[in-house]
RNA sequence: UCCUCCUUAGCUCAGUUGGUUAGAGCACCUGACUGUUAAUCAGGGGGUCUUAGGUUCAAGUCCUAAAGGAGGAG
């Protein structure tokens, strides 16, 4: 894997680059849908190519292993060929879900130790079989195992679970180059920064990572209950210490205001369920705000959901069209609105990648965030 | 004409032997959602309990009549 940085901004940290993966090309500042379960959630893969215009997406480690299982995706070739996806992907590695699936989690020196949501089976996650099964999967970037404490935990806490994390990634990496890619394409495998909202923890953190020489590092447990600006501060001690040249991924953020900020502070790729599950309850987001399309306001407005996106829905539907489906429950309601925010998040790094580009994404990026917040 | 049974929120219905400010589901209105266990979850408004009398300390609950409805007998 390949990224090259085309442009750095001159009064931000903001950068504008291109990932090069053997399943094609990601230009950057990225958003990636989510695809947990090897599908963008009511949106075909026509529409997430030619309408959202996503470089990449994500699966799940933690979801795939359950459903449909390691035999399935091996016997299909990976997860490309069994979703008929031949752009890139990224599994995330079930770390996020030892800590959202808490009440059934032990965790120990060795691994992780879950029952199945689907069936109550039991299971262990350990960062070996994590990257066996990211191997089996076949993403093109590859996730560390670590554990995502609560924003809420306390130091002590903080940093035991970082000690734990860092002793899992030497274990993931040792596995990375004991291994091999199963389908004859290169696999990346990125590091995560912990350290909750500890500044020196933090700063110990993206050390430590910084040591792998890995294709790309990413900054995880953000986003998880802290106020923003304490994730926007621990996004600006990390991203002073973690290599340059590579890219910085962070992880499941966020609302378009998230980030812009996050480019501002370097960050080159994101992923985040709000447009898409937001989408299916109602929410979307525009280029004069968010609104809620099932409020009583929206009954009588035919104009265009967004008059300033060029997506095909946004061409297509009307706001009170798009209300009514929501509120009947039909599916193209969660169609039509996680197309749209995606185009919408899409749309939204690639103008933030041309403002970089011609050095005008500061004051940009000021203006929009005022836009960006209201509500509609 | 007679007999029986219904009538409680916009809709469909609960409501114990009469006993606090009458409940639910759906609908309506409004929120929440950040590496997806979510087409999910939470909150809110809304009722002269068909009407008129009566019994009782107390009536959605009991009695009488009327109105509207369902079924049955002629």
């Amino acid at each position: 894997m390949e990224f090259k940085i085309e442009k750095k901004a001159t009064s931000s940290q903001a950068r504008a680059g291109e990932i090069t993966t053997d399943h094609g090309k990601i230009t950057t500042p990225i958003f990636m849908p989510v695809g947990t379960a090897a599908t963008v959630k009511g949106v075909f893969h026509r529409d997430l190519i030619n309408e959202v215009k996503a470089d990449i997406i994500l699966g799940n480690t933690y979801h795939l292993y359950l459903r449909p299982g390691l035999d399935i995706l091996h016997e299909a070739g990976g997860l490309h060929k069994f979703s008929s996806w031949d752009k890139p992907i990224l599994t995330d590695s079930g770390g996020f879900q030892v800590f959202s699936l808490a009440e059934q989690r032990k965790i120990t020196e060795e691994g992780c130790r879950f029952s199945s949501h689907i069936d109550g089976s039991k299971h262990m996650f350990t960062p070996e079989n994590v990257i066996d099964t990211q191997r089996i999967i076949g993403a093109d970037i590859m996730m560390a195992f670590d554990e995502c404490p609560p924003g809420t935990s306390e130091r002590s806490y903080a940093s035991k679970s970082l000690d734990l994390t860092h002793r899992w990634l030497e274990r993931c990496f040792q596995q990375y180059h004991k291994t091999e890619p199963l389908y004859g394409y290169y696999q990346s495998l990125f590091p995560i920064v912990q350290g909750c909202v500890y500044d020196d923890l933090r700063a110990k953190s993206a050390n430590f990572v910084k040591q792998f020489d890995a294709d790309g590092y990413a900054i995880g447990g953000l986003a998880v209950g802290e106020p923003a600006e304490e994730m926007y501060a621990m996004i600006e001690v990390v991203n002073a210490i973690l290599p340059e040249d590579k890219p910085r991924y962070l992880m499941g953020v966020g609302t378009p205001i998230n980030i812009l900020e996050g480019i501002d502070r370097g960050v080159d790729m994101f992923d985040c369920v709000m447009p898409t599950r937001n989408g299916r309850n109602g929410m979307l987001f525009t280029w004069n705000g968010v609104i809620n399309i099932r409020n009583n306001k929206w009954a009588h407005d035919f104009s265009p959901i967004d008059e300033n996106s060029d997506c095909f829905v946004d061409r297509t539907y009307s706001k009170a069209y798009l209300r009514h489906l929501a509120i009947s429950n039909e599916m193209l309601a969660a169609q039509i609105a996680s197309i749209h925010n995606l185009a919408f998040y899409l749309q939204l790094v690639r103008e933030a990648r041309v403002h970089i580009l011609d050095n005008t994404f500061k004051e940009w990026k000021e203006n929009l965030i005022a836009i960006l917040g209201k509500r509609l």
